[in-house]
DNA sequence: CGTGTTTGACCAGCGC
DNA sequence: GCGCTGGTCAAACACG
């Protein structure tokens, strides 16, 4: 890339740069990037007395020409027969010159043009080239460090590309548990998928998911025997089968990020705290809930404060319920489902995700669906892939991004429940815009599985539900899709659209009085109780 | 008394 | 092998 500049920079473009420089401090740099046709214009500069002057390469030859056809037609024009005559000449002469010099000049720039061209395609492979890096920099990183949580780098990676209402992020939670994974499933036995993992591309090959397999298995312990003759059988049973189907340990995880003074975000279910730990690096205990809503729900969460920011809390979800969600939920189950889907679709969730991106197709659906590359870019990368909805920055403008409007920063609306619906058909057509070239989108199990918790996770409230809704929404969408639904709010920040999670028990709690609020069993006030003193 | 929370202990995985 | 950490269990406790 710097070659082309270089050559293109030197000879009398490049004096004429330090010359133009020298008189008008302007522009030294010169576009290469800007449509080839009209490479000439976009380095045409107006100078203090109206006249274009020409920077960059070869366009000596541009600026003279036209200065001989302006001179000769222009002030200086004859005032006799016969100096018209001898004008005419002179015309003829300077004609034949500016003929000359413009096929001269139309020859540069076809050069150019072809040149710059050359370039972009060049500017293109390392851009490619050094996403495929950082990812496989990132996969090392996280197989050497143990702490993926803090300033992860995909984080890093999406805060750099993402609008910030909505991070998904799908990566590795526990690298050590690859390794554990790898070593229960047998790695030994199956070559393909080590050899996977050391190749180039290899987070790209992590196609070991769990669709059917136990939704929920503890890291932990105390198995009983019966637990244990399981785990064996299933881990007996999965290694025989291909690597494109097994994650027998662990399923997608569901994090979500919401700024909230309550003690825990209401979700819908009912949950049972079973524990609390003090976890490295966070002042804050952590809390761990069990669904109760079902008898054997394998539903497991987390809630815990950020570090950074106490008034956050992160709320994590593990597994997949075994019992009916609500019946309000129905709707944005299938919406968050469609999200997912669209957004676990992008192109690198292909196993050749890194050469698709260059892709013109593919280049097309990050225009209209411009945070797609970072998903897929960071989907592949975990067989314990977390999806992390951060509901907890306003979806303004701030970062730069073009389709957000100053106003997203107004306190959204109450969100009437009858917008989903019409959230979810937008989102499952645009889940089919994304990928037009393959209709009959099939998600793979893994991709499957994290949907499937997506939607177990999230479904249950309608007030959750409508945060991330809108956070989905205002992102994927934009104004334009607001102006299509106005009442779809432009964004929410959970916990900010109905007060705290005790003060928004009454605007979702249903009629028959069953509890909506996050709470354990049927006691609002316990459980607000105890999550005030276990979450500090 | 039933239900849910608290909290110390236990276990497994991992890194050194 | 040892220590650290995350995750879970279960007895003790609190509350209605």
């Amino acid at each position: 890339m710097d070659n082309g500049h270089l050559s293109l920079r030197t000879g009398t473009g490049r004096r004429r740069d330090e010359e133009v420089g020298r008189r008008r401090g302007e522009i030294k740099e010169v576009d290469f990037f800007s449509a080839g046709g009209d490479t000439g214009t976009r380095s045409q500069k107006v100078d203090g007395g109206g006249r274009r002057v020409m920077h960059g390469c070869h366009n000596d030859e541009v600026h003279t020409g036209l200065d001989l056809m302006t001179t000769a037609m222009g002030a200086a024009g004859p005032a006799t027969v016969g100096e018209e005559r001898a004008g005419l000449m002179v015309g003829t002469e300077k004609n034949n010159k500016m003929e000359a010099a413009t096929a001269a000049v139309e020859a540069k720039l076809r050069r150019v043009v072809e040149e710059n061209l050359r370039l972009r395609g060049m500017l293109e492979d390392l851009t490619r080239n050094y996403g495929a890096l950082y990812n496989q920099l990132h996969q090392v990183t996280h197989h050497q460090q143990g702490h993926p949580h803090r300033h992860h780098p995909d984080v890093l990676l999406m805060n750099n590309q993402l609008p910030p209402t909505l991070h998904v992020l799908l990566g590795r939670t526990k690298p050590r548990s690859m390794q554990s994974y790898l070593t229960r499933t047998g790695a030994p036995n199956t070559p393909t998928t080590t050899q996977q993992f050391s190749t180039p591309m290899a987070q790209r090959e992590y196609e070991v998911v769990a669709a059917d397999l136990p939704s929920f298995s503890s890291g932990g312990k105390r198995r009983t025997d019966q637990d244990e003759a399981a785990a064996l059988e299933t881990r007996d049973r999965s290694s025989e089968q291909s690597s494109s189907d097994q994650l027998p340990f662990r399923k997608p995880r569901v994090s979500v990020r919401a700024r909230s003074e309550a003690p825990m975000i209401s979700d819908g279910c009912q949950w049972r705290k079973y524990g609390q730990k003090m976890a490295k690096g966070n002042p804050c205990p952590r809390a761990y809930y069990r669904c109760t809503m079902a008898i054997g729900c394998p539903v497991r969460k987390q809630v815990q404060r950020c570090a950074d920011d106490r008034t956050v809390l992160i709320t994590t979800y593990e597994g997949n319920h075994n019992h009916q969600l609500p019946p309000q939920a129905t709707t944005m189950a299938n919406t968050t489902s469609a999200a997912a889907a669209m957004l676990l679709s992008g192109p690198a969730t292909s196993r050749d995700g890194a050469a698709l991106f260059g892709h013109p197709a593919v280049f097309h659906h990050h225009q209209s669906f411009p945070y797609a590359s970072t998903v897929a870019t960071l989907s592949a990368s975990a067989p314990f892939p977390t999806i992390t909805l951060d509901l907890t920055q306003p979806p303004a403008g701030a970062n730069g991004m073009p389709h957000r409007m100053p106003s997203v920063q107004q306190q959204p609306p109450a969100m009437p429940f009858a917008a989903p619906p019409q959230l979810a058909m937008y989102l499952q057509q645009r889940a089919s815009a994304v990928l037009p070239d393959r209709p009959g989108l099939v998600l793979d199990a893994r991709q499957q599985s994290m949907m499937e918790t997506v939607t177990a996770a999230i479904a249950a409230d309608p007030n959750f539900s409508t945060a991330l809704a809108a956070a989905i929404s205002s992102v994927m969408a934009g104004d334009a899709h607001r102006q299509d639904h106005p009442s779809i709010p432009r964004g929410s920040t959970f916990g900010e659209g109905h007060g705290d999670g005790a003060a928004g028990v009454g605007s979702s709690t249903p009629a028959d009085g069953s509890p909506v609020v996050a709470a354990s069993g049927g006691s609002p006030r316990l459980a607000t109780q105890s999550c005030t003193t276990s979450i500090t």
